[in-house]
DNA sequence: CATAATTTTCATTAAATACTGAAACTACGA
DNA sequence: TCGTAGTTTCAGTATTTAATGAAAATTATG
């Protein structure tokens, strides 16, 4: 087709920016391009799309779309459908961004808090009760250190737990 | 001195693994692995340091360390101190905790959230009104991202713009 | 002002990470 | 059982990011 509408033109520059610009963004929060570019993707497609098509829209390899499929459905970001009469694999977005947002503080609870607890809990318990300046120092600032993040991973569980409409309503409270 | 009682030596091993292990974290998050060093150095040091001692513990290069002393400082991490009678510049840290979340809390809301949020904006207002289906879809899933990442992002400045104790107290609301 | 101590910059090198493309594998229908 | 369409893996390559080390710039001191 030659000639498009101004509106489908409109529409196909807006979303080709944001699939750009969210890969882009992605490796600033530590998780490559590619795999934001296609969540992108999927986030804002009415359809399921399949290996090929990804690959198409975004100009990558099989390999790279692949991988990045099957990471994307481990972290529950997408899901793979299966369509009657195609053999083909298919893939769609969650949508609904509380079940997003979840997800996503999972995960990063795991990556980044769980090895840091880890981490000050060993170190506050091989330094307990030694004598001296230097390891007083240092494990009131390990312990100070745990005990915090490890309040805030019970917090973040807590309000990742919730349902939306809830959360909602203490944002509300925190807000307000 | 060749023989070290075995409490300093204890105490010697548990920093050098929290170094360390902390350095690798820092890769998680996205802050390199030597500015992350840096930090926990100077963390659990009961006094400041000075860029050739940082050097030397951390068998780094004097460029890398001055290049991630001068970062950690713009973040507010650390700090540079003076000490009568000597020319060298000398770095503490903050030891806070609640004073350090906060911190990193505001680098990350303008490193990963702000430009979201431009994003998610512009891509919204381009798309708002447009006929069809896709178009639809699209400025659909757009709104309700941004609507959520903004959301999230008033919070965290509400959070991060309390008092300690005052946290402390919404925490225990949520919490119990 | 000269010089010595220290900080800063930056071109180069090294390391880590992401991507490609082709081969191996799998499942299915004829 | 063979051929085909599709999926998966992975060695090699490209890209990105971090670190080095030496030179240039800056600052204090006699």
């Amino acid at each position: 087709m030659k000639i498009m509408k101004v509106a489908e033109d409109k529409l196909k520059k807006a979303r080709e920016e944001f699939i750009a610009q969210w890969g882009a963004l992605g490796t600033q929060w530590g998780i490559n391009r590619t795999m934001a570019q296609i969540h992108a993707l999927l986030m804002t497609s009415p359809s399921a799309m399949c290996t090929d098509e990804v690959m198409e829209e975004l100009s990558v390899s099989r390999g790279n779309a692949h991988t990045n499929l099957k990471e994307l459905v481990n972290w529950g970001l997408i899901r793979m459908i299966v369509i009657r009469g195609d053999r083909r694999d298919f893939y769609e977005a969650e949508k609904d961004v509380w079940q997003i947002f979840t997800i996503i503080a999972k995960e990063r609870k795991r990556r980044e808090i769980e090895p840091a607890v880890a981490l000050l809990n060993r170190c506050a318990e091989e330094t307990k009760g030694l004598k001296g300046e230097d390891a007083k120092v240092f494990h009131k600032q390990v312990k100070d250190l745990e005990e915090f993040v490890t309040f805030a991973s019970k917090m973040s569980d807590r309000v990742a737990s919730m349902k939306h409409g809830l959360a909602i309503q203490l944002a509300a409270k925190i807000l307000g």
